[in-house]
DNA sequence: TCTGGGGTCCTAGGACCC
DNA sequence: TCTGGGGTCCTAGGACCC
């Protein structure tokens, strides 16, 4: 069996552990620049903000029902997040970290436990030391685990708690999940789907088997056997190391001089090492993207995205940042107002990988040049231990391109600076 | 009449997730 | 005025190898 404890709108959740006046309110928390809604807590879905829509299209609807809106407040986030894991780390001995809110958790070896009883505990549990809401779903696959969370969601009758067991449970469970609702099943799958006659996850369950591998292909036919109950993921207790890593903003306001440009390209190239040092990965490719709104009239659009490969992998700011520099010399255009921007490393080798290639010319920079990997480290220290952005390479700059952020609240577990405030 | 069989690597595009 | 950010996997097709 396997449970997925997943927060209640998690963002939202977080502002409320700080400001308890908001629980009963509707509150919507805003993606960077303060554009479009990324958690809303139930009174705001029930207003029919949708996810994902542009604030400023529901100014009236936020005034007229007074909904609490917050700036996206990504530190605050992530470090309640951790305390959740943590918190959920001790509950069963292995758990998949799957997301910011949520985690699966294998209950192999509960068998003689009561799990809804259990379910109930981990609840408590969390909301106890954390603050945070939870729901738990608890099933066969990951699949079904996923399809009982959203009913323990939806209904207030569960009190957040719904474990499929029997044949009967899970049979009536996908009966009342509609295809779009599936974990995997996208939009475009459900539309083909629906064309079929294929309206809920019990339809899907039953569905010909021939068809579904050959239009929704291994991926979907996977789906299918997991809502059959074959478990074909596994919880995955070691988090693989990433392929890509991307660093990336939309401006508070237009930018048009290739000067402000490579600040911005400076920032994120510098986000990007800091990012492959703490995974220990080097990155032997760079991309960089920047353009116009797509919102922009077609004339005034801009979209350029170049790739180079460095002569050695990488995780050194200065490194990357000079080549992100040059790669974007060759991408910038006169004439536009540049809305966005972004640095994208890929192709990865681990930090500690013996024998890299050297250069047959031997002019570029050594992979392993044990001075720069130490100025590095000493960097990194300096930053955690007081504070990000505390010391930084000059060319890295936000004064520009800083992003809107109107209704940031304070960072109240991981900054003294905002924690002295708030006591104040 | 009759033109093999078995592979790898890379890229672009399309789908999905939170 | 105003529309986020960060990822993964799969497939098809082209180029190459012996």
């Amino acid at each position: 069996m396997f449970a997925l404890v997943d927060c209640n709108n998690f963002y939202v959740s977080c502002e409320r552990v700080f400001s308890p006046s908001l629980e009963g309110r509707p509150v919507v928390v805003l993606s960077n620049n303060d554009g479009c809604f990324i958690a809303r807590s139930n009174e705001a879905k029930a207003l029919g903000l949708p996810m994902g829509g542009p604030a400023f299209k529901f100014r009236e609807v936020l005034k007229q029902n007074r909904v609490a809106v917050h700036s996206a407040n990504f530190p605050l986030y992530g470090d309640m997040s951790a305390r959740v894991m943590q918190t959920l780390s001790a509950l069963a001995p292995d758990i998949e970290v799957y997301s910011i809110d949520e985690a699966f958790l294998d209950m192999t070896g509960f068998s003689r436990f009561d799990l809804e009883s259990y379910a109930a505990t981990m609840r408590k549990t969390v909301r106890r030391t954390t603050g945070i809401p939870v729901c738990v779903g608890i099933a066969p696959t990951k699949t079904l685990a996923k399809v009982a969370n959203r009913i323990a969601k939806k209904h207030p009758a569960s009190n957040g708690v719904c474990v499929l067991r029997t044949a009967e449970a899970i049979k009536a469970a996908l009966a009342m999940t509609p295809v779009e609702d599936i974990w995997g099943i996208g939009r475009q799958w459900s539309r083909r789907l629906q064309t079929q006659g294929i309206m809920t996850a019990a339809d899907l369950a039953a569905a010909d088997s021939t068809w579904v591998r050959k239009h929704l292909h291994v991926t979907g036919a996977r789906v299918q056997a997991e809502l059959n109950g074959t478990p074909c993921l596994a919880i995955e207790l070691v988090r693989p190391a990433k392929q890509s890593i991307c660093t990336s903003r939309s401006f508070g306001k237009c930018v048009g001089t290739l000067d402000e440009l490579q600040q911005a390209v400076a920032t994120f190239a510098g986000k990007c090492a800091y990012k492959l040092r703490r995974e220990h990965s080097r990155a032997s490719m760079v991309t960089v993207f920047t353009g116009t709104s797509p919102f922009e009239e077609p004339e005034a659009r801009y979209w350029g995205t170049r790739t180079i490969t460095l002569p050695f992998p990488s995780n050194n700011t200065t490194t990357l940042l000079n080549a992100a520099n040059n790669v974007l010399s060759g991408l910038y255009r006169e004439g536009y107002g540049y809305r966005k921007a972004g640095v994208l490393v890929s192709g990865m080798v681990p930090e500690d990988q013996p024998g890299t290639t050297l250069s047959l010319f031997g002019e570029e920079e050594s992979p392993g040049d044990r001075r720069q990997q130490e100025l590095m480290a000493v960097m990194d220290g300096i930053n955690h231990r007081y504070g990000r952005g505390t010391i930084r390479l000059a060319a890295e700059d936000d004064q520009a391109w800083k992003p809107q952020q109107e209704q940031l609240s304070p960072h109240y577990t991981t900054d003294w600076a905002d924690i002295i405030t708030v006591r104040a």
